[in-house]
DNA sequence: AATGAATGAGGATTCATTCAT
DNA sequence: AATGAATGAATCCTCATTCAT
C-alpha cells in the first residue's frame, strides 16, 4: 500500500528574503519568524526587543514600524504559526479528500514527525500565551480552531474507517482527542525530559492507535 | 477492591535554607509556596521580587534575607514541587510494596486527578525552566529522577502483572512511557485548550491501558 | 463715530523658504498654520513631527523638504504669528495715520477682540519660547519689535489725545505699557481660567482706560 | 499709617532638607521642590525625569518610589505651589481680619511683589498644565479656589472700603477681577518681554487701583 | 514634490538587588 | 527577622531625522 510523502507540498514560505520586492511584507515576516523562534525558546518576558532586532539584523525601533507593541508582535506570532499549522492540516485534507483514511492518518503522523519543531514551538508559544497577562479573543478563536480542525481531521478518518469497516466501532472523536492530547504530550516530554525524542515517541503512538482501530500491523513500522 | 487514597501524606520538602532556625523555615515555605503558585501561572520572567512579596504579605528586602536570588528561589521552587510529587510516589510505592499492581496503578492514576493543581503547576514550570537561559544541575537531576521515578512504578508494576499473567506480553517500559508522557499531555492540554478537563482525560488514558494490557474492563470507570 | 473694521486686511507672511516656487509656498504655509495651532494648543516638546504632518496631511519626510529641523518650523510659526500681528497693526496705523487717537484706540480694541484667538496663540507660543532652551536673534527681535509696536499705537495716540486736550494730562509710555500688559494678562486668564471670558475683560479695559485718560464715557459700550 | 510687612510670618516649608528625620516626607517635598523650579523654567515634555533627579542629587528610579509617574510629579507640583500661594494669602486674611482694607490691600501688593518669583512659576505651570493632555479634577479645582481666593480678598477689601466711605462706590468684584488678571499679565509680561520688570509693574498697579478707587494718593510711592 | 523605510539617540518606567536601621 | 529607602542596569517605546526612490 503506497505511502504518498506529502511533505513537498507542505507551505513553503517564511524564508529570510530581504526586501525581495513587496517591501514591508517580506520585512514583517522576517521579523515575525525571527520572533517566534526566540518566543518558541524563551518566554514572552524573557524575550527583549533587541533580542529580536539583533536577530534579524534590523534597527529596535523599525519593530514598532511594522508592530504597534511587543505583545502585538507576539500576536502576529501567534498567529502566524497557527496559519502555518493549519495550513499543514488543510493542504493534507485537500490531497486525501474522499481518500482513504488509513492513507490520511499516515500522513498526518508523517507530518507531525516532519514538522515537528514547527509544532513544539507553537505548543510552547501557546503554553506562553496562556500564561500571559492579555489575552487576544483571535488569538483564542484561532487555537480553539486549530485544534477543531486537528481533531475533525483525525476523528472524520477513523470515523469513515469504521463505517468502511476497516477499523472496530470506537468513538471517534474520544480516539481522536486521545491521539491529539497525545501529541501534545509528546511535545512537551521533548522540552522538560533530557533524552527524550519526538520521532519515536510518534512512531509509538501510530502503533497504539493502529493496534487500538484493530487495523492490521503490517507495514506500519517505525517511521524513521 | 480498595483503593488506598494517599493523599493524606504529603512530603515534607527541604530546601536551600540559609537560617536553621524553625520560625525561618516557616517562612521559608511560605515563600516557596506562594512563588510557586506564580511561577505555575505566568513565566519566571513575568513574576516580579514585588508579586511575590505582596502575595506573601512581607517586604521585598525580606526576601533576600531567606534567598540569594530570585534565580536561587526559582530553583527552591522547582525543588520543592518535584519533591512533594516524588513524596507522593514513594508513598505510593510504600503502600502497594509487594502488593497488587493492578491496585498500584489505580492508585497512581487516582493520585494524578487528585493532585492534578500540583502536577499541572510542576509542569507549566518545568517547560519554563527548560526555556531558561540558566540551568542548574541540581535541578536536571532532580527532574530526570522524577520522570524515572514515576515510569519507574509504572513499568515495574506493568511488568510484574505481564509476570502473573493478569496482563498481555507488552514492552513494560515503553507503555510506561507512553502514559507518563500522555500524562504530560493531558496537563499541557488542560493549559492550552478552552475546555479541555483533566478528570476525563485522565479516566480515559486508564481505560486504554487497561484495554492495551488486556485487563478486563469491569470495575475500572470513572473513578469519580 | 464710525469705526473701521481693519479686520479683512490680513497680512501675506514670508518665512524661510527653501524653495521659491509658488505651490511650495503654499504648501509651507499649509505646514506653518497647521503647526502654529499644534504649538498654540501644546508645547513646543509635545507637538511631534507626526502630529503635524498627520494635521497637515503629509508624509513626515515632506516637512523636512520645507524646513530644516523642528526648531526651524518653530521659527518660521512664531515669525509667521507676529508677522501677521504685526500685519494688522500697521493696517491699523495706516488707515488712521493723521486721524482721531480716540478712534485708534477703539479700533485698536475691537482689533484686539477680532483677533482675540491668534494673539492668545501668539501669546502661548511666545511663554514657550521664552522658556525653550535655545534662543534665536531673529525672534528675540521680533517679539521686541512687536511689543514695541504696540505700544507704539497705543502711546503716540494717547500722547496726540492729551496734546489735543481731549484726554487727561498722563505718561503716555507708561499707560500704554499698562494696557499692554493688561491685554497679555487676558489672554493668559483666559487660558488658565475656566470660565474667564475675553471679551468683556477687554470692553472692561476699555472702559478703564477711557476713565483713566479723563475721556468721556457716553457710547464706549461693551463692543459687538 | 503703619503697613505692616508680613512676608516674614508666611510659610516658610520646602527647604532642600537632605534626610533631616521624618523620613520620605522630606524627600518627596525636596523633589517637587526641584521640580517646581524645571517646570517652571521649562515645560512639562521638556523637562526628564534625569533633569530632575539631577537637580535633586538622586538617583533616577527614586523619583518612582515617591511618584507613581511623571504626571503624578507634575501634579504634586502644582498642588504644592497653590497650597504654598493660597497659604499666602490666608495669612493675609488672618492678619488682617476685620481691619483696614487699605491695609489689606497693600499687604497684598506688597506679598506678591515679595513673592513674585513662586508667582510666576505657578502662572507658567498653570499655563502648561491647561495645554496639556490630561487633566486632574483635584487641580482644575485648586486652581479656581485659588484665584476664587485671590478675587474674594481684594473684593471684599474694596467692598469694605467702599461701605465704610473710603473708596468711591466700585464694582467690587469686577475690579478685582481686573486687578488679579493684571497681575497674571504682569507675570506673563516679565516671562516674554525682554526689560519687563516686575516691581515697577506691580507699583504702578497699586497706583492705578488707588486712583481708580477715588482713595488719596499721598504715601502709595513706588514701592521699590 | 512626495513617500516608505530605516536609524540613533534618548526618555519614562521597571526591576533585582543592596544597605542602613 | 524585618523594613524603608536607594540604585544601576535594563526594557519598551518614541521621536527627530535621513535616505533611496
Amino acid at each position: 500500500m503506497a505511502r504518498t510523502k506529502t511533505s513537498g507540498t507542505v507551505a513553503k514560505n517564511l524564508s529570510s528574503a530581504k526586501k525581495a520586492g513587496t517591501g514591508g511584507q517580506d520585512r514583517q515576516r522576517e521579523l515575525t519568524s525571527a520572533s517566534l523562534d526566540l518566543f518558541a525558546k524563551h518566554d514572552f518576558a524573557s524575550v527583549t526587543i533587541k533580542d529580536i532586532a539583533s536577530a534579524s539584523g534590523v534597527n529596535t525601533a523599525l519593530i514598532y514600524y511594522y508592530f504597534e507593541s511587543k505583545e502585538d508582535l507576539f500576536r502576529a506570532c501567534i498567529e502566524d504559526a497557527i496559519t502555518q499549522a493549519e495550513a499543514n492540516y488543510d493542504n493534507l485534507k485537500g490531497i486525501h479528500a474522499g481518500g482513504d483514511p488509513v492513507d490520511l492518518i499516515e500522513d498526518w503522523f508523517d507530518t507531525n514527525i516532519e514538522k515537528a519543531a514547527t509544532i513544539r514551538k507553537l505548543v510552547k508559544i501557546m503554553i506562553d500565551y496562556a500564561g500571559s497577562e492579555t489575552q487576544f479573543p483571535s488569538i483564542d478563536r484561532m487555537i480553539k480552531q486549530f485544534y477543531d480542525i486537528e481533531v475533525d481531521i483525525l476523528s472524520t478518518s477513523i470515523r469513515t474507517g469504521v463505517e468502511n469497516g476497516l477499523f472496530r466501532a470506537v468513538d471517534a472523536v474520544r480516539a481522536a482527542l486521545f491521539v491529539s492530547s497525545h501529541l501534545d504530550g509528546i511535545m512537551v516530554a521533548s522540552m522538560i525530559r533530557p533524552d527524550f525524542e519526538v520521532k519515536p515517541a510518534v512512531a509509538d503512538l501510530r502503533r497504539h492507535l493502529w493496534e487500538y482501530l484493530g487495523y492490521g500491523g503490517d507495514n506500519h513500522g517505525p517511521g524513521s
